[in-house]
RNA sequence: CGCGGGAUGGAGCAGUUGGUAGCUCGUCGGGCUCAUAACCCGAAGGUCGAAGGUUCAAGUCCUUCUCCCGCAA
């Protein structure tokens, strides 16, 4: 079968990877344009392109694919009997979600309808789920909003967003490939989303990872994790924006306002909040790599007594 | 050539107007102690990112390069 796969960060490459080593044909990959990114501008291969190169799979990186009719025409030509979806990053107008026989198929990492839209891994970690998951689902006009085919679940315990990032996007390959043969003989199940349960994951920036003490160290800890390892959370000491890169809640107060600094050793940096007390353990500061706490201290000092976060 | 920060013993940092390279932690040895991640004494360990230049003399000034980091995307 002719399978045309779009997709465009780490999370979409296992199951393209999974996909191209299956018995049917990827006739193409769709992934974002080339950008000039990070420092020096440097024009960088999506992830998906790089394992597409690979696997000496065409590449097609359109501007636009909504009111593109010569792209159209080459998604026409390559006559897909499927097209799987997992993060590529650009809306798909209804033309295409009809072309192929057998539709289009998406890998979201949440389990929906919760956590439609762009965040979903995010998101759960930082409302402190306690599971999340990714679901396999045909493709509709809204966002995210399609019947679902199949789910898996799992723990997110004390897991960093980077960590469950990887972890679902091999499980929802595992998914995919579990399913190949009922999508591609238009049997799988079709499942509708309950509209009243679905909930929406936007996008992450880094002002969302900036700690506000008044919270309770718990929370601040979801947030941590679930920034880690991108935004990364942060807080300001003496001017500085410094990321917090590691983070764990202790169980007591002190009583102190938010954000005082209550002691700062080889064991971490306690900082009192609206309820506990967060013990930061790895941090970075301007121009610095991330380090320890119990490193930073061996050469820098911050003082019991002053507060983070100045806002 | 997008803007800026950094590269100094294993780790984190100092190093003033250029003049024998220091601090904290760690490591090793010894001591104190019922004991210790605590304390005391001592030791090892650096061609100061690389290459050139200026100078009587360069971690410190000039040039080029490499790598790392933040912002912006």
């Amino acid at each position: 079968m002719r399978i045309i796969y779009m997709g465009t960060p780490d999370f979409a490459v296992p199951a393209l990877e999974a996909l191209a080593n299956s018995t049917h044909e990827v006739v193409a990959v769709v992934t974002q344009p080339d950008k000039a990114r990070d420092r020096g501008k440097k024009v960088q291969f999506t992830p998906v392109k790089t394992k597409a190169m690979e696997y000496d799979i065409p590449v097609y990186q359109p501007e636009k694919v909504k009111t593109n009719e010569e792209f159209y025409q080459q998604l026409v030509e390559l006559a897909p009997d499927l097209i799987v979806v997992a993060a590529y990053g650009k809306i798909l107008p209804v033309s295409i979600l009809e072309l192929p026989k057998y539709g289009c198929v998406n890998i979201h990492a949440s389990l929906l309808p919760k956590y439609r839209g762009a965040a979903p891994i995010h998101r759960a970690i930082m409302n402190g789920d306690k599971t999340t998951g990714v679901t396999l689902m045909y493709m509709a006009e809204g966002m995210d909003t399609g019947d679902m085919i199949a789910k898996a679940e799992t723990e997110i315990g004390l897991k960093t967003v980077e960590m469950m990032h990887e972890e679902l996007a091999d499980l929802g390959a595992k998914l995919l490939m579990d399913t190949l043969d009922q999508l591609l003989s238009g049997t799988a199940p079709r499942e509708p989303q309950r509209e009243e349960e679905a909930t929406h994951a936007p996008m992450v920036f880094k002002q969302d990872g900036v700690l506000d003490y008044a919270k309770s160290a718990e929370a601040l800890c979801c947030i941590v994790r679930g920034m880690n390892s991108w935004p990364v959370a942060s807080t300001t000491y003496q001017g500085n924006v410094v990321k917090v890169w590691e983070a764990e809640a202790l169980d007591k107060n002190s009583g102190k306002e938010p954000g005082t600094v209550l002691s700062c050793d080889k064991t971490g940096l306690k900082v009192a909040c609206g309820e506990g007390v967060i013990n930061i353990t790895k941090l970075q500061f301007p121009g610095k790599r991330a380090m320890e706490v119990s490193d930073y201290i061996k050469g820098n000092t911050i003082e019991a007594g002053v507060i983070l976060g100045g806002n």
